[in-house]
DNA sequence: CGAATGATGCGTATGCGATACGCTAATTAG
DNA sequence: CTAATTAGCGTATCGCATACGCATCATTCG
């Protein structure tokens, strides 16, 4: 499976110009594939329904994809494939905020996708294109080359742990505490009782608790380099 | 479903004493489920599967579990309601650090939870007892009490996203930049070379670069505790 | 004590999703 | 024209979740 996937997303495709033309194409394949993921979820994505959409035979995707799985993998990196949220800033903070914020949104967009990124997964040219990208805006800007990387991640991590609540339906953050609206329940646990009493709202409110978070991230980082001077 | 996972989680068992005894009980039915994933990964746990297991017939499960999907749900709030990784530290900053390691152990002994944790879910009883009780634990030691929710989703954001490499198999560190290992592509990515390459190593070396993100983390809550004053 | 009650155990049937196999169709090289 | 080569896809199979209905078995009531 490993060197299979790996194949998939870095090997180079062949062909000896002999042999029937091509109807479908990885690419429409993959790119109606998400497009059903961000419409239905990712569970509506059937080899069937999909190829229903793309107005061809089940059996005939398996020429152009080697199954189900690899099909997802080609979706998640066909989306780091588009537009990067570098910002124009002359300092890496803004641009590591930039950047944390544009994951956010990537994944508020698709959030089927959050479920592959933090599954099992070999990086694909496209998240490598982002996250070189990235590092060499991070450099360009004054951040010390062997922290890059680190630093990224660091964001990238905190980025992908947070958006979750920021996605709409179940799971998100009303949702999340629904037990809080029982009485009863909610004196079993003190602490968070005060998050269903709008008065004593905790600080920095749920709502923009990535943004919070994010500082805090951003706080630690600029401490650390400050503090290797 | 929204509603039928809370009172899943929630709602109150019933029995009025007639009736056949029932030789399953839910526990038994989500351990021994927990036992399967953590052995052979959450694909590998089928109702057949794990009725074999405990030696009875598919669709007596059904008699306490609504389905597949539930059962994953209260695997995962079962996992919550095990030892939590409270330290007795006097300060905040190791009570917080222990908690953030704790949940890295936790997700890297039972890796298929990590896909739970960032998919559509509610906060079930496990869960919530987990979160208030380092809440509790943060005021205790003296962080002020409208910045513990904060702080702890913010910690644990960073350990949800940063936990992935951490754990073996595909998606670990090396599999995960195997297409540096080919100099023609890693040409391509000229700033996450230096990867490849032994005596260049970036700061804080991806092996502990949880403990390394961890620590920036909280270094920008102690940077902000302190700015706040 | 025997039958009604209410809950459980579970075999069978259904339907869906992924995919192996093999045949047919469409091009081009020689 | 013929062989080589590659794409499209119908059919069959298999695994999985689960709806339905019946048999089973303590308890409780008449």
């Amino acid at each position: 499976m490993g060197q299979a996937e790996y194949d998939l997303l870095w090997g180079e495709p062949h062909r000896n110009g002999r042999g029937r033309p091509a109807a479908l194409s990885r690419e429409r394949i993959v790119a109606e594939a998400v497009a059903i993921a961000d419409a239905e979820g990712l569970q509506k994505v059937s080899m069937k329904h999909l190829a229903e959409r793309l107005g061809s035979g089940v059996m005939s995707l398996y020429r152009h994809v080697p199954g189900k799985d690899e099909l997802v993998v080609l979706m998640y990196d066909s989306l780091m494939a588009g537009p990067l949220p570098l910002a124009e800033a002359d300092n890496w903070r803004d641009v590591l905020r930039h950047w944390g914020l544009g994951v956010r949104d990537l994944f508020t967009a698709h959030p089927w996708a959050l479920g592959v990124a933090t599954g099992e997964r070999v990086m694909g040219p496209g998240e490598a294109g982002w996250v070189d990208a990235v590092i060499g805006r991070l450099t360009a800007v004054g951040m010390p080359a062997e922290l890059g990387l680190i630093a990224v991640l660091t964001v990238d991590c905190f980025a992908l742990g947070a958006v979750r609540p920021e996605i709409g339906g179940a799971g998100s953050e009303t949702e999340y505490f629904q037990f809080l609206t029982d009485p009863a329940i909610r004196a079993r646990y003190p602490n968070l009782a005060p998050l269903a009493e709008p008065g004593t709202a905790a600080e920095g409110s749920m709502e923009d608790y990535f943004d919070f978070g994010l500082e805090r991230v951003l706080d630690g980082l600029e401490h650390y380099i400050e503090s290797r001077q």
